[in-house]
DNA sequence: ACCCAGGGTCATA
DNA sequence: TATGACCATGGG
């Protein structure tokens, strides 16, 4: 199994190329970024981020110093503005509190995570793309997309519990920053770009990997694919 | 006029 | 433990 989680990294890879992620220029935008983009599109949150540079906002003092008022409005592109106004407002008020990103970077991964998940707002998720994209620890992030696209592939059942799912596939992989790092960019990469027809493979990105590539079905990973199932 | 996005919290059962 | 309501903007 561990191969066949190569094989769909290598395909993804080849027809996406390299994602370069985080997208931010900042260690802390990168955490900010991941608060504003729970159930939120990119595009969104890039714009309450060019917000928060406008107004010189971009750090955890001015953040924690702003009224709700203020940074709810900073936030309005990004949607759930109010929750999200509280939400980075708890983190940065954290993060203040724990002598910023740099001491925090000595924390041990269990460790950070786990205080990571005692901030208001900070779910599984956010708090792993902290711990990899912020703070390069070999944690692979697990989101819906990920759960459907192993989940069709057969590669595990996808209703596993979070923690779950995600030591199966670390377990898998072996621990590699990298690799976790572009991969679940590719994964995201792959959902926005539908499995369109690619010259290299015929079908979708995934190619003959792609488990109902013979009735020329793209392998979706979006939730609409659940309601007209037709693969496996 | 829908559908849904790079989730998490909280109240119920 | 496991659902469901709720949060809200913007692009397809």
């Amino acid at each position: 199994m561990k191969r066949r989680l190569r094989a769909v990294y290598r395909r993804l890879h080849a027809a996406h190329g390299p994602q370069h992620w985080w997208p931010g220029d900042t260690v802390f935008e990168i955490m900010a970024g991941a608060v504003l983009t729970q159930n939120t599109a990119w595009t969104n949150v890039e714009k309450a981020i060019a917000n928060l540079k406008r107004a010189k906002a971009l750090s955890p003092g001015s953040i924690a110093r702003a009224t709700h008022r203020e940074l709810a409005g900073w936030l309005k592109p990004s949607g759930y503005f109010n929750i999200k106004a509280k939400r980075l407002r708890a983190f940065c008020v954290w993060l203040l509190a724990q002598g910023g990103a740099r001491r925090l970077a000595r924390w041990s991964t269990p460790k950070l995570r786990e205080a990571l998940l005692s901030v208001h707002g900070i779910g599984p998720e956010t708090a792993d793309d902290i711990l990899l994209y912020a703070f390069q620890r070999p944690v692979f992030v697990i989101d819906a997309y990920t759960r459907r696209l192993f989940g069709r592939l057969g590669v595990v059942r996808g209703d596993e519990p979070y923690e779950v799912l995600r030591g199966e596939i670390e377990k898998r992989l072996g621990a590699d920053v990298p690799l976790f790092n572009e991969y679940h960019a590719l994964i995201v990469a792959h959902a926005k770009d539908v499995c369109r027809p690619k010259p290299r493979c015929g079908h979708c990105a995934l190619g003959s990997l792609c488990p109902s590539r013979s009735e020329s079905w793209l392998l979706q990973i979006h939730k609409s694919a659940d309601r007209n199932p037709r693969g496996n």
